[in-house]
DNA sequence: CTAAGGATCTACT
DNA sequence: GTAGATCCTTAGC
């Protein structure tokens, strides 16, 4: 007799990670600020494999006041006054770290604050690091994503194209938005956050 | 809404 | 040197 055609498979697997653009050099960096955060929305990044897809960003510019640059170079923000390609991550609030991406030419200071990801890659990784279970609380926030990606101090002037580090480029031309960047008492005005239009993966929504 | 938290920077002595 | 303010945030009330 016929077995019910009940399923003798095993169980379709988890859903696996989404394919991986072709992988982004450190050249990608060197152009102004205002034309990589745009183009930074919808790339895949990955420290030690563990990571997704970048959904908000903020530019950050050497010439206005919110950037950690405009006062000059520090020990801290030195590796922004470097050559473009390279992370910069600094400590926030005493409690979080933050990681932003070194662009245009070295003596420019300009980088782009990581803000949100939507997780791919190393969920099981992330969950135990953040301590948390919704994927929407993973990487939502710059402090969050940095704690999600094992993201330290130790990360900081690191090459963007080389171990742990990889970027892959979007494979579809994202819908972007933009709007004024979060959390700064200086330059509150210039529309320099970008996000990827209707994500459920943003730090906070974008107003309408 | 606010505390937490520690580095960093400015403005002085 | 040292005091005091600030800070590209988050979690929890």
């Amino acid at each position: 007799m016929a077995q019910k055609p009940r399923s003798t498979k095993p169980r379709s697997p988890p859903a696996t990670a989404p394919r991986l653009g072709r992988a982004l050099k450190r050249s990608f960096f060197d152009r102004s600020v205002h034309e990589v955060a745009p183009d930074l929305i919808g790339t895949t990044f990955l420290v030690d494999g563990v990571g997704g897809i970048i959904t908000e960003v903020e530019a950050y510019h050497h010439s206005e006041p919110a950037a950690h640059s405009y006062r000059g170079p520090t020990p801290r923000n030195q590796v922004m006054f470097g050559p473009p390609g390279f992370s910069y991550v600094y400590r926030s609030y005493g409690i979080h770290w933050c990681v932003n991406f070194v662009c245009e030419q070295p003596g420019s200071a300009s980088a782009v604050l990581i803000r949100a990801l939507e997780p791919t890659h190393g969920l099981a990784a992330m969950r135990r690091r953040r301590g948390v279970e919704d994927e929407r609380a993973l990487c939502s926030g710059p402090g969050k994503l940095c704690e999600a990606l094992g993201i330290t101090i130790a990360h900081s002037e690191l090459p963007l194209d080389r171990p742990p580090i990889a970027l892959h480029a979007r494979l579809e031309a994202p819908d972007i938005v933009a709007g004024v960047r979060i959390g700064i008492t200086k330059a509150v005005d210039l529309p320099w956050r970008y996000g990827l239009k209707g994500s459920k993966f943003l730090s906070k929504r974008f107003p309408r």
